[in-house]
DNA sequence: GAATTAATGTTTACAGCGTAAACATAGTAC
DNA sequence: GTACTATGTTTACGCTGTAAACATTAATTC
């Protein structure tokens, strides 16, 4: 074991992703992250000011893996069209990773960084991230002009955004059944959209376009 | 000053709030709500088990406080029809309350409170609020059946938690003009929805509810 | 190539945190 | 009035983020 790591910052990145997946950015410390990686608990300090702007890090990560993953779907080397299955495909790809990534989801999109501004890899990886939300509606559908493209394309982050949401608040009200015997309302329509997922998406995506 | 308060339990809660709304439930601590309620630091201890279950408490006022600022617009003690500026309203008040009260909103929805089934009157407040929701749209527009209703509740209730979450995200990407002196893509777009709020939800809760 | 400096590690220290345990006081039931 | 219960306080513990002082190695200068 030498004296210097030699790559300690990526591999605190590194750490920091798993431990933060594993058990969710509020319970884990510092001090964690500098033992998974083999190091004295203040050497995080040598690469990172703050624990936030650790964790900036890892947010500027999951944006990057994000994007890689909606960009496998629609294959950025090209600029045709895309058929309405590659969109929603598109659009699956982000619930997807934000559901199988859900801590770190939360590191991104939650209150954890206050500021991009302080990140600027971060806000440069944010906004990459959205790029390629753009670009995706871009080659579906003919529009208007850039604004009209953008304004689209809020409506569907939101609503791709508030559905991970809702999935997060289901599995806290889940299971509980109301006095005469069925589950709560909610729970029941997010169940239902969830095992009719693809349908559901069709429907939605292609309302909010047309909107 | 009498050594047993009274009422320290609403007490706390109160103090809670206004904290918690002012700093942000990361930065305040029990210590500091305690000294808030002029008690001493574990006296919160003999009404709240934990830290977490305070905040739940908090989080249940949201729930609440959000439902009557619906209801109020809806009135429900009638059940007639109401027009789609009503709908629009109750969807508007949803936003507003939501990010006038952005550090409350952040408690219910967010990854504070792990499982609402440990809180009961956490988790009827919220199934309450989503059932004014749903009143909303039932006597807005008629519908097959109710298991309809959810699935285009769920699908408003996306929409709205989504742009809750996206004008968080504008504030902290806000503001940095991009090399070519120009702003970010999805700021300009989500401020332009800000600023056409009531045309911009007339379109997307339409072609949701339609969808 | 030796000396200096900068980069990157470790050790130690501190105040604030959530919360457990022991103790004090006051209101309630008999 | 006496016992019990509810609700306060004091004290204590281990964990946290992080500042400061020190150690070691790598890079730069002469």
């Amino acid at each position: 074991m030498k004296y210097h790591h030699g790559n300690l910052r990526s591999e605190l990145i590194r750490c920091a992703c798993t431990l933060c997946e594993e058990h969710g950015h509020d319970k884990i410390s510092l001090r964690g992250i500098a033992k998974e990686a083999n190091v004295s608990q203040t050497a995080p300090y040598r690469h990172f000011e703050t624990k936030e702007s650790l964790l900036a890090a890892v947010a500027a990560h999951g944006f990057v893996e994000m994007q890689k993953s909606i960009d496998k779907i629609i294959d950025l080397s090209k600029t045709n069209k895309i058929s309405k299955k590659t969109l929603i495909d598109a659009m699956l790809a982000y619930l997807d990773f934000a559901i199988s990534n859900n801590n770190i989801y939360e590191v991104m999109f939650g209150t954890v960084i206050k500021d991009f501004r302080n990140f600027p890899d971060l806000h440069d990886a944010a906004l990459e991230a959205y790029s390629s939300l753009k670009s995706s509606i871009k080659r579906y559908i003919k529009l208007k002009n850039d604004q009209e493209y953008d304004e689209k394309c809020v409506k569907i982050w939101a609503f791709l955004h508030g559905l991970v949401g809702l999935n997060k608040i289901e599995q806290k009200l889940e299971d509980v059944p109301t006095t005469d015997g069925s589950y709560d309302m909610p729970i029941d329509a997010l169940r239902a959209a969830k095992n009719n997922l693809v349908p559901f998406m069709n429907s939605s995506i292609d309302a909010l376009i047309k909107s």
